[in-house]
DNA sequence: AACTATTTATAAGA
DNA sequence: TTCTTATAAATAGTT
């Protein structure tokens, strides 16, 4: 803004543009610092040059400052994934150190970092994995317990598909020879037994001549006590 | 800058101040826009007026630069509390994102929540479980191998001091009372036997006649194999 | 918020 | 880069 009146556009001669940079961001450091000082406000001036140099002004610790953004945002940003949960609202630093606590505490749930633990301490962490270890085994016998019911009732229902099958085989067949009515109820056995015995071999496949209805077969499931 | 020169220090008159910032404010954010025009530079500016009020301006996306903000420092950045640990630099997201994660997968390591696990997730964490459980034992076995370990050198230690005493009291009651040396004697033992049966069952308190000088007992430690 | 006398910032040149 | 200087911009005090 002297000598010539210039339009604010990017500067195509890298020189110029880059002896604007200097002393445009000599002008802007100066006026930032003049504001928080005038005027009692908090100014923080971030600048990244084209050519990827940093330069930064803050009138108090950029630290603080930006906490304070963070804050000012925290409630008006984006929540984003269903992952998030309810969680309070927290200071950046207060967050900065929940993700240690908790990376520590996880780490030495792990067994990676016993530094500064006491008998007590490391008694408690073994109760703790103790139950934890105790009720994910529980989790996981209630996920084969599921899968076992799961596939029983899938085997109970080729069983009845294959009981239906045998009926409509025998309906057929009465109208056929003899011989076509043996080779289709040969197939009927292999399809059955495959499926039955593959997951699960507490089920001894039904024979042909087990014809009841109930679909609804109760296991003795393998819990602990 | 006009009509009179003003001093850089902050405007006392409340309403000149509010005035001035809001002058200035207009002005350097105009700045900052076209340094980053003109110079094709990345510029975020942020500002707290003194009443709280927040402003900013970024000539791209605030959280692109200020992400490049803590990249670029990210080593540089003064790391404060001794918890904090090496914690990489993070947008508030970021770190929100971490403690949910960290949260949910302690949690789970507690037993507390399986939602949406199969069944490999769950068996990956029982072994996990496991494992840090084990390291748990043995940290905690470390821990009392070491504290029997002090115990057996206080006990040693002790040992000697009653050895010592016991030949300073024979040499002292060369030229006394025979009862005198008696009475000692008997204090002498109660005290050595208290420091070790309190604390470490397995080393039978010395006999008096043991006057053996092997300080270090070497103890058979109770680690599981 | 608008005006304007001045101070500052800065574009171009050295 | 830095200095100089003519000129554009910003702004302090006033209305």
């Amino acid at each position: 803004m002297a000598r010539q009146k210039r339009r604010i556009k990017k500067i195509d001669n890298v020189t110029a543009r880059q002896v604007t940079f200097c002393k445009r961001r000599r002008g802007i450091f100066k006026k930032a610092q003049e504001l928080s000082v005038l005027c009692d406000a908090k100014v923080a001036l971030l600048v990244f040059s084209a050519t990827g140099k940093f330069y930064e002004y803050a009138s108090s610790s950029m630290k603080d400052i930006l906490t304070r953004y963070n804050q000012h945002f925290h409630d008006i940003n984006q929540r984003q994934g269903p992952l998030e949960m309810q969680l309070e609202d927290n200071t950046y630093n207060e967050l900065r150190k929940k993700v240690a606590e908790k990376t520590q505490q996880l780490r030495r749930m792990k067994g990676e970092d016993f530094e500064g633990l006491n008998l007590d301490d490391v008694q408690h962490m073994e109760e703790r994995l103790e139950e934890g270890l105790k009720r994910v085994i529980m989790a996981k016998e209630k996920l084969i317990a599921d899968e076992i019911v799961a596939l029983q009732k899938k085997g109970n229902k080729l069983e009845d598909e294959r009981k239906q099958l045998k009926q409509k085989m025998i309906m057929i067949s009465k109208g056929k020879t003899p011989s076509m009515v043996d080779s289709n109820i040969a197939i009927q056995e292999t399809f059955s037994s495959d499926s039955m015995n593959n997951v699960c071999s507490c089920n001894s496949g039904p024979s042909i001549e087990d014809d009841s209805s109930d679909t609804s077969l109760k296991l003795g499931l393998p819990f602990p006590d």
